[in-house]
DNA sequence: CGGACGAGGATTTTT
DNA sequence: TCCTCGTCCG
């Protein structure tokens, strides 16, 4: 027997070395349940089980990745080649991609992220004629994703009376026509959103036997990794594919459920045992992380939630020390108290600041915290905030991306046709939109193969979409041939992104060009891995003559997460980041801030029953973080939207036993049962009901036949996932950016206007020409250097003296010429 | 067109 | 409080 088959314990031997049978492994927190998949997928390995017939689910890009690594310590790197593993998404992405034409996709669809989705939302809840006012987009399109991570299609909802009432009854009566026009605009624009990943996969196998019947072949062990995490459309997706051989292998911790909001369904590990009855059931219930007080004090937490799978989770490491407790009267000493505990547990102990973590309930916590620690030079990282991914020139470089891979985007068309600008204003892609919808055709096959004329453009317009149409066609034709790198960087460069960076001195141009750098250099990456990859598969010889595409690279990057770039510098540094983000992690000291009723639990849960549940699933999550010590506090007042608030100490803390606590002061009445603001109650209760009704449906909103239906929503998720976006705290004296965001900082000094107010000059109307001398009332005096035509006004390029270049239409400059 | 300014929203959590 | 979005203006 392998040597690392040895070193587990029975439980977790036994989870492995029976997988030849469905298995349900409840892994409580620290008790290996990662060592666990990964020994058991390498065990499979050794027996002879082929890696293409392995398909392992997990929810981070990270998990999936570490897995793989660990698994090819196990073995050998070249023995994971093979298996399908990752995230649903990625994973069924994919799938997707090699049978797009069945469903009527183009091969290289696009995939819309949520912000991508939301913006396409407004735009049909605009069409629509509808106020964004009663249709919030943002709740719109969580709705939508509702729908479809239930399955419920447009035609599904609109064969479903009571889901229409509910709308009604929510004076939202059109949501369907929303949903519909949505749905159809993806569709045209050849887009997905993260949803449809999943939904798509559920038709294509309900719709194309033979497809399904394909990959059930192909998938003869299922393993899924925080089964807890699943929603419906993932479940069906599993069922499906395990209907026939069933050999599937779930590993998950109820107690750990903390996304029901994303419509995570705890009943799918609940019912794991009635979908697979000949199923093995493998409990791990040691705790192998933490000491015997943490671990019992985290006990004695959930004990009092009623929904759950008994298990008994113990510890036989060391007693540990008590949990301690810390009260400050403001947020800001709570931070400096967090800082100053921290600072000298590390001094003292030996304990590097990579072991430490503070975590908090929402990223809003994070910024009296990250000062307290820049006051005393301790280095940090903080995930969360404004993702790589959201900054504005990473979203406008791939929008060019896109539309250069898929034509149809006019999502992406809309975005860049005038970033940078180049004069091509709403009035021009209106009337582009307008032939376009009238030809049927997607934006850019309007403005790249239509006359002018057709679309009823004048001269200049014409000749700028003439430009820009001209620039994309130029960029796609390179796309058969050209290296994905050198694709890239001509992309950003052509489009004139790269330019405007370059041409301001400003700090966050500059931090704008490394985004765009490393976005450039991860392209590379992702070329030289695949290369790699393909090379090993091919056996020798053909090293580096497979042709990697940009195509995959932006598919695969539209999946990614800021959590999946982690860089080295990264190393000695204290985390913080929310306890949703900490969950999979382990530290050696563990704070958890902002112990208080309305921050954590979190106001919005104390709605429900099962709302306060789940906040206290996932305060079980914070504790469970730590291996050796942890600390909690909370604060008596506290800023909440600018405004001073007082605040009660969160009944999580009267909840643990005290016998595992370190406290040395009175927690006060305790926050019992406060209520809910009236406001908060009715939102709570509506998206409740929404779950419920839609859940009902099954899916496609027929009856479900056989094992589509559950009785009641009630959801909740775990995962194994890493943080968010990283941001820097340089040790000695970090920039003030907190967020790593860049808002713009103000404009220009308004020009040492070396004139006084000048009291009557007469604006010329005339026409500008270059080289003219003119002057202007805050800008003073400067040369003309281009003019141009622009719907039938000029818009006049001037070099100002003090103020630099400006450019200004003619019919608001106000310019006084001096000198024709 | 693009910058400035003001109003209003935000705080769960992620693929 | 801070940030985003929309409107207004040159």
């Amino acid at each position: 027997m392998s040597e690392y088959i040895e070193k587990l314990n029975d439980v977790q031997r036994e989870a492995v070395v029976n997988y030849r049978f469905p298995s349900l492994i409840v892994a409580g927190a620290g008790s290996g349940k990662t060592r666990v998949l990964t020994c058991r997928i390498a065990y499979m390995l050794e027996q002879g089980v082929p890696p293409q017939s392995v398909l392992a689910l997990t929810f981070t890009n990270k998990a999936a990745r570490e897995m793989r690594e660990r698994i090819g310590q196990l073995l050998s790197p070249a023995m994971t080649r093979g298996l399908w593993m990752g995230t649903f998404h990625s994973i069924f992405a994919r799938i997707l991609r090699d049978e797009s034409d069945r469903l009527g996709y183009p091969r290289s669809y696009t995939i819309y992220d949520s912000s991508d989705a939301k913006n396409m939302v407004k735009t049909a809840i605009r069409e629509l004629n509808l106020s964004d006012e009663t249709y919030k987009p943002g709740d719109i399109a969580a709705r939508i994703s509702l729908a479809k991570n239930n399955l419920i299609t447009p035609s599904a909802y609109e064969a479903n009376a009571s889901l229409q009432a509910e709308d009604r009854e929510r004076r939202r009566p059109q949501f369907l026509d929303i949903y519909k026009l949505y749905a159809r605009k993806c569709r045209e624009n050849g887009a997905m959103d993260f949803d449809d990943l999943l939904l798509n996969v559920n038709i294509l196998f309900r719709d194309f036997p033979d497809a399904l019947e394909k990959y059930q072949n192909q998938f003869g062990y299922i393993l899924v990794d925080e089964y807890q995490d699943t929603n419906f459309a993932q479940y069906a997706i599993i069922r499906r594919l395990a209907q026939n051989h069933a050999n599937v292998c779930v590993v998950g911790d109820d107690a750990q459920s903390i996304y029901s909001f994303r419509g995570a369904k705890i009943e799918n590990i609940l019912r794991f045992q009635n979908d697979f009855p000949d199923a093995k059931v493998f409990k791990l219930e040691q705790n192998y992380r933490s000491t015997q007080n943490i671990v019992n004090a985290a006990n004695s937490i959930i004990e009092k939630n009623t929904k759950q799978i008994r298990k008994k989770s113990f510890s036989s490491g060391d007693q540990g020390e008590k949990i301690k407790v810390i009260k400050a009267y403001t947020d800001k000493e709570e931070a400096s108290l967090i800082a100053s505990d921290l600072y000298a547990a590390v001094r003292g102990g030996g304990v590097p600041y990579s072991e430490t973590a503070v975590l908090y309930r929402t990223n809003a916590q994070s910024r009296a915290l990250e000062e307290a620690l820049r006051n005393r030079n301790i280095p940090y990282k903080i995930y969360g905030g404004v993702s790589f991914y959201q900054r504005k020139e990473i979203k406008d470089l791939l929008a060019y991306v896109r539309l250069v891979v898929n034509p149809k985007d006019d999502e992406a068309f809309r975005r860049i046709v005038n970033t940078p600008s180049r004069g091509i204003g709403d009035v021009t892609v209106g009337r582009i939109a307008a032939a376009a919808q009238a030809a049927g055709t997607s934006l850019w096959e309007a403005a790249s193969t239509m006359t002018p004329e057709n679309m009823e453009l004048k001269g200049a317009a014409a000749k700028k979409i003439k430009e820009f149409a001209g620039m994309i066609a130029d960029l796609s034709a390179m796309r058969a041939t050209a290296e994905a790198y050198d694709l890239g960087l001509e992309i950003a460069t052509r489009s004139g992104i790269l330019g405007t960076y370059k041409m301001q001195q400003v700090p966050e141009a500059v931090s704008a060009l490394e985004n765009i750098e490393e976005l450039l250099n991860s392209i590379r990456a992702y070329t030289d891995e695949q290369r790699q990859i393909a090379a090993s598969e091919e056996g020798e010889g053909e090293t580096g003559t497979s042709h990697v595409t940009i195509d995959e690279w932006l598919q695969n990057i539209a999946l990614l997460t800021d959590m999946d770039n982690e860089k080295s510098e990264d190393r000695d540094r204290v985390t913080l980041m929310t306890v949703h983000g900490a969950k999979g992690l382990e530290f050696e000291h563990v704070y958890v801030a902002g112990l208080e009723e309305n921050l954590f639990p979190s106001m919005m849960s104390l709605g429900t029953p099962e709302g306060l549940e789940e906040e206290r699933r996932l305060f079980y999550v914070a504790l469970t973080r730590a291996k050796r010590s942890a600390v909690l506090s909370f604060a008596e007042s506290r800023f909440k939207w600018g405004e001073m608030t007082f605040c009660r100490p969160s009944r999580f803390l009267s909840e643990i036993d005290p016998k595992y606590l370190d406290l040395q002061f009175d927690l006060g009445e305790g926050g019992q049962n406060e209520d809910a603001t009236p406001q908060r109650q009715v939102r709570t209760r509506f998206a409740e009901r929404g779950r419920n009704a839609e859940t009902q449906r099954g899916e496609y909103g027929r009856r479900p036949g056989g094992y589509g239906q559950r009785p009641d929503a009630y959801g909740g998720e775990t995962r194994t996932y890493y943080p968010p976006k990283t941001q820097e705290c340089p040790t000695p004296r970090p920039v003030p950016a907190p967020g790593g965001r860049f808002r713009s900082m103000g404009s220009r000094p308004a020009a040492e206007t070396g004139g006084a107010e000048r009291a009557a000059a007469v604006p010329f109307d005339g026409d500008y020409a270059e080289g003219m001398l003119v002057e202007h009332a805050k800008f003073g005096v400067g040369t003309v250097t281009a003019v141009e035509e622009w719907s039938g006004d000029q818009k006049i390029t001037v070099e100002f003296g003090g103020a630099g270049r400006k450019t200004l239409l003619r019919k608001f400059a106000k310019l006084t010429v001096l000198k024709k």
